[in-house]
DNA sequence: GCGACAG
DNA sequence: ATCTTGTCGC
């Protein structure tokens, strides 16, 4: 199991990407043999400081109902600030807590944010992916870098976002007239899979379920209208 | 040096 | 991410 140390300067966490980068493996996924999908996000408390309260919580669905089978959430401190590229060094810590008391075991798990769609090819889907050994995916709300053609307004219908000529992910639309997602391999999938998977989580709004009802679950936590265990 | 910049 | 009500459109 790799593990690594989190108080880290910005400048070390940046050699620690470069050196976990190559450990990401990307293979196909079975996805038709996935049943439980969990889904993670973060909440802070308004004012952005490097002691800022910040709720983090893991959903779990099972498909293909999309049943919600587990959720467990923390309240912590961040103790990294936010730096385009370095996300997974504020919001790993908090989601490694809140995972490590789940009783149950996803198949796979779809981060709030990029994966191999990185400037250095190691967004906070591969380095959660990574640390679990877990398949992960990525699943963005904007780009990090990259860029891409015009998605066709259909449900299902994508283009690849390059970057340096390099393919990195996939602008994924899940809802007609609205803004695509972005979606992109994190551990052990590869695009393909992480394509079809993403898609058999789609509800009827723009992101995917497991996504989706994270975030309605850690800002619940924030606000109190759910207590923690 | 000038922009771009997940959440 | 967060501060915030109503309003336009499917």
């Amino acid at each position: 199991m790799i593990q690594h140390a989190w108080n880290l300067t910005p400048q070390e966490a940046v050699q620690l990407q470069k050196k976990l980068a190559e450990k990401v493996r990307v293979e196909p996924l079975d996805v038709e043999n996935v049943r439980l999908v969990a889904g993670c996000d973060i909440s802070f408390s308004a004012h952005a400081s490097a002691e800022a309260p910040v709720f983090a919580g893991i959903v779990v669905l099972e498909r293909p109902q999309l049943t919600l089978k587990e959720r467990v959430g923390v309240r912590t401190v961040a103790s990294f600030p936010y730096i385009p590229g370095l996300l997974s060094f504020r919001e790993s810590p908090p989601l490694l807590e809140a995972w490590a008391r789940l009783s149950t075991h996803p198949d796979v798990l779809i981060a709030d944010g990029q994966g191999l769609a990185h400037p250095r090819r190691f967004g906070i889907a591969c380095h959660l992916g990574l640390l679990l050994n877990m398949p992960s995916i990525g699943v963005a709300k904007s780009l990090l870098v990259g860029h891409h053609e015009a998605v066709p307004n259909d449900v299902g219908a994508w283009q690849p976002v390059v970057d340096r000529g390099e393919v990195v992910g996939a602008a994924l639309r899940l809802k007609q007239n609205v803004a695509p997602i972005y979606v992109s391999v994190g551990h052990r999938v590869d695009l393909m899979s992480a394509i079809r998977l993403v898609l058999q989580c789609r509800g009827l709004t723009r992101l995917p379920e497991p996504t989706r009802q994270a975030h309605l679950y850690v800002n619940a936590l924030r606000r109190g209208e759910i207590p923690l265990d």
